[in-house]
RNA sequence: GCGCCGGUAGUCUAACGGUAAGACUCAGGCCUUCCAAGCCUGCGACGCGGGUUCGACUCCCGCCCGGCGCACCA
């Protein structure tokens, strides 16, 4: 059970996350990482690329740029479903989305108007303000992606990337030419994107300039099922809060079978298994406290087909919250690239051609950063941190006992050697308590400790996290032992 | 963006219209045969700007930042 504000203390205190230049009294929704949140972010972000890319032999990282022009968004439809015209009342100070006023009055779809157009037809329809009946306007346009003049006239307009999938699809055909022309094919992206959030709360949550894990897996809808080895996970049970049962504080198990019961395709259900495996078997989060989320159609974007949201529950942030989300986008993003661009995205693929279809495994790097600092926060008599050994920011510390009788010129060259091949660190300030509280607070799994015994030949204390349980190691073992529980091949006591 | 509340060392707290206090952390030292022991020494703060005042961390105004609620979150 972590508060935001222990959650926000352990993280600045111990070099995790804080504030962007709080120096300057800081940058509202900008985050800064410090060395261990960027050595924990990394490790995520390795975890999720062995994780997701392992899924096929024909699934890759790219890297794309983060400003896109103008023509390439409008496109993919964010020009216009990414910037609200706002409306605000001169008396009570609401603002509404012109947009939605007007379709209120009309009941008539309205979009790509223009502030003057939105005016003229809030005067006509005689509109007022829906919470205390006062003259509204003028309207104004809010923007969710930041502008860019790109270019010494300035006449280049462009934006930064308001989400990465849209690099995937721009180089969907060069991939698929450099890739021999198969199906199913994954791109993955793991990068920053940038919205402009009108109030951006909750620490890493929700920021203005943050980190995407997405991969976009391009499919042809007629052959993804047989492609999937769906009999393997039928079984499976999956959490699951159906959109009618989203905002009730828990979820239910039903098997992968069940889902495709119905109505959800097979080929998705495999990859909500495949997801869930990465977070409740790699990332040992408790399972009472993952499920994905249905998203009923008002909720989801207009090209989402279907859509899961990926939950953790988190305390700091009062409950349930997305981490990421599972969505088909159908061939929305190519088709429409292929009319903005008038380049063809069909592709021929065995007897048929088609536009592929898209399923998107996407990601908040941030989000899951923090769910997994948050998850892992135990606080007894003091602050143990039970990260997953596969992702703490420094697996292995090493210690002599006390500062004399050689044992510490022993630890330092152990370490040397150790560190070649393991990520470790050196400590010999204070007692040999305060070292473990240490390390126990930035989540390192494993501590060693150089003692009068192993001046004798009878090897080392490897001591665990969690259970504070010690055994003896011998010094030749160490790294070999080491490796596997940190690879996850053995556990403690190995 | 609106409303409410708030902002003091790295963290957590205190006090005051007149020299900003403490705990923990951290650094150095002594001591120490396994879980933040003890002792000594040290570093370190009033979010920013303006106003009132002889004097402002304190009162007033604006801004920034944060939490919560509303709105927003294709």
């Amino acid at each position: 059970m972590a508060s935001y504000e222990d959650v926000m203390s352990l993280s600045v205190r111990r070099g995790f996350l804080w504030p962007a230049v709080d120096l300057y009294g800081g940058f509202a929704g900008f985050y800064d990482y410090g060395h261990n949140g960027v050595l924990l972010r990394r490790r995520w972000e390795d975890r999720w690329i062995e994780t997701f890319l392992g899924l096929s032999d024909n699934y890759y990282l790219i890297d794309t740029t983060t400003i896109l022009p103008e023509a390439a968004l409008k496109a993919s439809g964010h020009v216009d479903h990414f910037t609200d015209i706002l409306v605000t009342c001169t008396r009570c100070g609401e603002s509404y989305r012109g947009d939605q006023l007007l379709e209120a009055a009309t009941h008539e779809e309205q979009e790509g108007l223009t502030t003057e157009e939105i005016d003229a037809r809030i005067q006509e329809l005689k509109i007022r303000c829906p919470n205390c009946k006062g003259v509204l306007g003028p309207s104004r346009e809010f923007h969710m992606m930041f502008p860019l003049e790109v270019g010494p006239t300035g006449k280049d307009r462009a934006y930064l990337r308001p989400e990465t999938a849209q690099g995937v699809f721009l180089n969907f055909k060069r991939e698929f030419e450099a890739l021999r022309r198969r199906l199913p094919m994954g791109l993955a992206i793991v990068g920053r994107a940038y919205r402009n959030e009108i109030s951006p709360r909750q620490g890493a949550y929700r920021m203005r300039e943050f980190i995407q894990a997405e991969l976009q897996i391009f499919f042809d809808p007629a052959t993804f099922g047989d492609a999937v080895p769906f009999q393997d996970i039928a079984s499976v049970p999956v959490r699951v809060a159906w959109a009618s049962e989203k905002h009730a504080p828990t979820a239910h198990d039903a098997p992968a079978k069940d889902l495709v019961g119905h109505g959800l395709p097979p080929w998705y259900v495999y990859h909500l298994v495949q997801v869930q495996r990465f977070y409740l078997d790699l990332l040992r989060i408790p399972r009472d406290a993952f499920r994905f989320a249905e998203l009923d159609e008002k909720e989801r974007a207009f090209y989402n087909k279907i859509h899961f949201d990926i939950q953790v529950r988190q305390e700091s942030l009062g409950g349930f919250k997305e981490v990421g989300g599972v969505h088909y986008r159908t061939d929305h993003d190519l088709r429409g690239h292929e009319a903005g661009s008038h380049a063809k995205q069909s592709v021929t693929f065995g007897t048929s051609k088609l536009v592929p279809h898209v399923l998107e495994l996407s990601f908040g790097v941030d989000r899951n950063v923090w769910a997994l600092l948050d998850l892992s926060y135990a606080k007894g008599e003091r602050v143990v941190l039970r990260l997953p050994v596969q992702v703490a920011p420094v697996p292995v510390a090493v210690f002599p006992l006390v500062n004399k009788d050689g044992l510490p010129e022993r630890a330092e060259a152990l370490y040397a050697g150790l560190r070649k091949r393991i990520a470790a660190f050196y400590d010999d300030s204070g007692s040999i308590g305060r070292r473990y509280a240490r390390m126990d607070e930035i989540g390192t799994p494993f501590s060693v400790t150089v003692d009068h015994e192993t001046l004798e030949g009878k090897g080392v204390t490897l001591r665990e996290r969690d259970s504070q349980k010690q055994i003896r190691v011998k010094e030749g073992d160490l790294a070999t032992t080491l490796n596997q529980l940190l690879s996850g091949e053995a556990t403690f006591p190995a």
